[in-house]
DNA sequence: TCTGGGGTCCTAGGACCC
DNA sequence: TCTGGGGTCCTAGGACCC
């Protein structure tokens, strides 16, 4: 299974770069070299912290964690708030370097990837090399460091680029997997969570050799399918090749309010907006909406969700808002206050399916009055058009806060 | 501490159909 | 009169990842 069809062995190198969006910010600043640097939302605000410095982490701060929380921990540090442009464009460059090194390569997230090099020994000579090599070449071409692991399957790989960090390499022989797994704790396995990890720390399975001596009928009676993938993981087999994806299966937007609401007035305006920003993207992807769904979280941290599947596909903003209102009409507990909101477009589609003829040329005309909204707002911005919905009715013309922004109103009812 | 935003995948129950 | 069995779709929720 570890082997590809001419029968040489599988070599998978996973990349990560080093707290990456700290070290672009640094390229950019080196002021900020060697200082507590996080990346992430405001500081006094409700965020998380999206990237911190090697230094900053020395206090505790990671990601993920609350931002305010990562201020007390840190108040010396230098928050900034992450351009992700600029992190796009260095991750561009990344993956063309990987590409050097194989045609084979899976951009996992913006600073993350898996390169196959199997049958590439002749060209790069062993996978170790290729792997120093190509740390080489990124730190000299981008200045940033990043740190590889490489072995005969994705997940062992995986998890030994995270051993060999920061900037480091870390290489497992073939046949040595399942021996470089067993004394880690259970909690580095990717798949498993802070969910799964208290389950199985009560079974008394504390490292992934504890998960070893696990038969497979025991995990899969306690786990169901869960329990096989354990079964396979803990061993460092590979159950196959990532499957790439080309589509998205899902497309959602969501927001957090600085302060929990129950204005209904505010709740429709966002929930107008996401419906814009959701139907603008199906329109990029070239795809339609055949299920269109709500995110409703509440200042209590309760989170639900209400899907509806429609007859016909849609990418329209205004059909995509007027079925999230009434979702949220009939979900909402107007008693309670609103921390989030947000809009799914899934289940979706190449093409609509169209009953007549007539119902095509609806769409079609349709689809020219939004591609010429869509076009205004690239060139001016994407609040220059917005449907009437998500106006701010307290928005006067000449108010300071919008001065010199066009606006203009664009009616979301076209029927 | 007080918890983002973008995703994927899985489970489970009920509707509905044959 | 104590009532199938399987398949698929839809919906809701949740774990997990970066």
């Amino acid at each position: 299974m570890t082997q590809s069809p001419n029968h040489s062995i599988r070599r998978i190198l996973h990349v990560d770069m080093d707290a990456f969006f700290v070290s672009v910010e640094e390229l950019e600043d080196p002021s900020l070299k060697g200082k507590a640097v996080i990346v992430g939302a405001d500081p006094d605000g409700r965020g998380v912290v999206a990237a911190a410095s090697y230094e900053a982490r020395k206090f505790g701060v990671h990601s993920a964690q609350p931002i305010q929380q990562a201020k007390k921990l840190c108040p010396h540090a230098i928050f900034l708030r992450g351009r992700h442009e600029k992190y796009r464009e260095y991750s561009e460059r990344i993956s063309e370097i990987f590409g050097e090194f194989t045609p084979v390569v899976e951009m996992m997230s913006i600073d993350e990837a898996y390169l196959d090099l199997t049958g590439c020994e002749r060209l790069h000579g062993s996978a170790f090399r290729a792997a120093d090599r190509l740390i080489r070449r990124v730190k000299e071409r981008t200045g940033l460091d990043c740190s590889v692991g490489v072995s005969t399957s994705h997940l062992v790989s995986k998890i030994a680029s995270d051993q060999a960090k920061p900037h480091g390499l870390l290489y497992v022989p073939p046949g040595c997997e399942a021996k470089f797994l067993a004394p880690l704790p259970i909690r580095r396995m990717p798949g498993i969570g802070k969910v799964t990890e208290p389950e199985l720390r009560a079974l008394g399975i504390q490292t992934v050799g504890d998960l070893q001596r696990w038969s497979l009928d025991g995990l899969r009676q306690r786990f169901g399918r869960y329990g096989e993938w354990l079964h396979v993981k803990a061993r460092g087999e590979d159950t196959g090749a990532y499957a790439y994806q080309e589509e998205p299966k899902s497309i959602s937007h969501e927001t957090t309010f600085d302060v929990d609401t129950a204005s209904t007035e505010e709740l429709e305006r966002a929930l107008s907006y996401l419906a814009q920003l959701v139907g603008r993207r199906l329109r990029d992807h070239g795809l339609f909406a055949r299920t269109v769904g709500l995110k409703l979280r509440y200042a209590d941290f309760r989170t639900l969700t209400r899907d509806v599947t429609l007859d016909e596909p849609t990418r329209l903003d205004s059909v995509i808002y007027e079925n999230v209102l009434r979702l949220f009409e009939r979900a909402r507990n107007r008693r309670l206050k609103v921390r989030l909101v947000g809009v799914r477009a899934s289940n979706l589609e190449r093409a609509p399916f169209e009953r007549n003829l007539f119902e095509a040329q609806q769409r079609e005309k349709l689809d020219r009055l939004y591609e010429a909204a869509d076009k205004v707002r690239d060139r001016f911005g994407f609040d220059v058009l917005q449907l009437a919905r998500s106006l701010d009715p307290t928005w006067e013309p000449g108010s300071p806060a919008r001065k010199g922004k066009p606006r203009r109103q664009f009616l979301g009812r076209e029927d």
